[in-house]
DNA sequence: AAATGCAATATCATATACGATATGGTCTTG
DNA sequence: CAAGACCATATCGTATATGATATTGCATTT
């Protein structure tokens, strides 16, 4: 039984403020406030805050301490999603090449999970599940598509936390889940190149509904 | 002036040090010793560690400690060129589109370092000029292309570096510099197709070439 | 001789301390 | 009354100390 660091733990708690937006875009992060707050030592917020730093998450200045990144701006929000393009479409083609039919039922599962589930509280617990469901969607058909450089590379860039900052406060769409049955469609049908132009058309409409957002 | 931080320059100092393959991979990091060697508390050591785990050069083991990441694998390898193919052409192709006169001479400049510059005293430093020079190069592109994330995403994945590791053994050939040639030639006719086809190119030569080094 | 248990050592993870620097408000001065 | 100097406070960057855990080597036993 190993005790689980402290510094994971303490990473995970700012992690959750940060995407739930109870510290917003630009807040200070004082070291010795938080460690305080959470009860360790500074140390090992140190470390949580070096790492949410090489994330992205943070920002640090020499001297005056960190901060919260502050929102994508829109140019950031283009280069984002034109990055998603240039992967994600190709990665679904990949994944239709390496397809069975115990991965397509998983993948099927975790379509699934996006519609139903229980009926949410309130809006951000409902925001909440919807992001977290359809980042473990695109997650589970790069883990297919079995290329871990590409995954990893995209999980550095916090695409679905920095969309979900962004979607906090506008409409969840019916038209996503549609994209997404879409995209299964190829699947099943074992159509690479259907399924390669079906992501690319999902990202391209979250583009666009998420465009919105910036007027 | 600055007072730089003694962090940086630990930071730095093992970079160094695994870029030069003088701490093996698989090596271990202890931080007492490092901090003792550098002449600097474990502080600063333990968050230039942090560093360079997110960054993939080293591995944590909890209650074990850091350790220099392994060489790639075949496996890992492929993944990497699958990346920089998805990436660096599509690059390319938009670094062309916004090509100014100017930037195509900064460009034709980072091109000629490779080329020429001062005769190498010996093996190690003359393929660390090289694949720095040709970092340089890609990078140069990439900034041209002015996506900020896909040239993050890139550098995280720390290709020239890795390569360098693969390469320190192998031979450096006059082929890259024929291939960086052609992709001029596309830039100056402002060719987007020709320099995305020339960057395609260029990378599955340099994959096929390097594969020898798993042989 | 091989295996097991135990002690010694190396190393980590965390806590705490302290000097250095930035920031903001107040006070002085022109 | 405005502008600049100065001091107090907050916060950082670094150093050091301490308890906990893993690893290693040796001794003991079978």
């Amino acid at each position: 039984m190993r005790p689980a660091s402290i510094v994971d733990g303490v990473h995970e708690r700012i992690y959750e403020r940060l995407m739930s937006l109870e510290i917003p875009p630009g807040a200070r992060l004082p070291i010795d406030g938080l460690a305080r707050e959470l009860d360790v030592s500074q140390t090992p917020v140190r470390e949580a805050l070096a790492r949410l730093e090489r994330e992205g998450l943070v920002r640090k200045a020499h001297l005056i301490g960190y901060s919260a990144a502050p929102q994508l701006t829109h140019k950031q929000f283009d280069d984002l999603y034109k990055f998603r393009l240039m992967v994600e479409p190709e990665s679904a083609r990949q994944a239709c090449l390496n397809l069975t039919p115990e991965l397509l039922h998983r993948l099927e599962l975790s379509a699934a999970d996006m519609e139903k589930g229980e009926q949410p509280v309130d809006r951000n617990s409902r925001y909440s599940r919807f992001a977290r469901a359809d980042a473990q969607f695109h997650e589970e058909i790069l883990k297919i598509a079995d290329n871990e450089t590409v995954r990893q590379a995209l999980t550095d860039q916090h695409v679905h936390l920095h969309i979900f900052r962004l979607m906090f406060h506008s409409r969840v769409t019916q038209e996503a889940l549609e994209e997404h049955e879409r995209l299964l469609e190829a699947f099943r049908a074992g159509d690479a190149d259907a399924a390669h132009a079906a992501m690319h058309d999902h990202i391209a409409r979250s583009r666009d509904r998420l465009a919105a957002a910036f007027e």
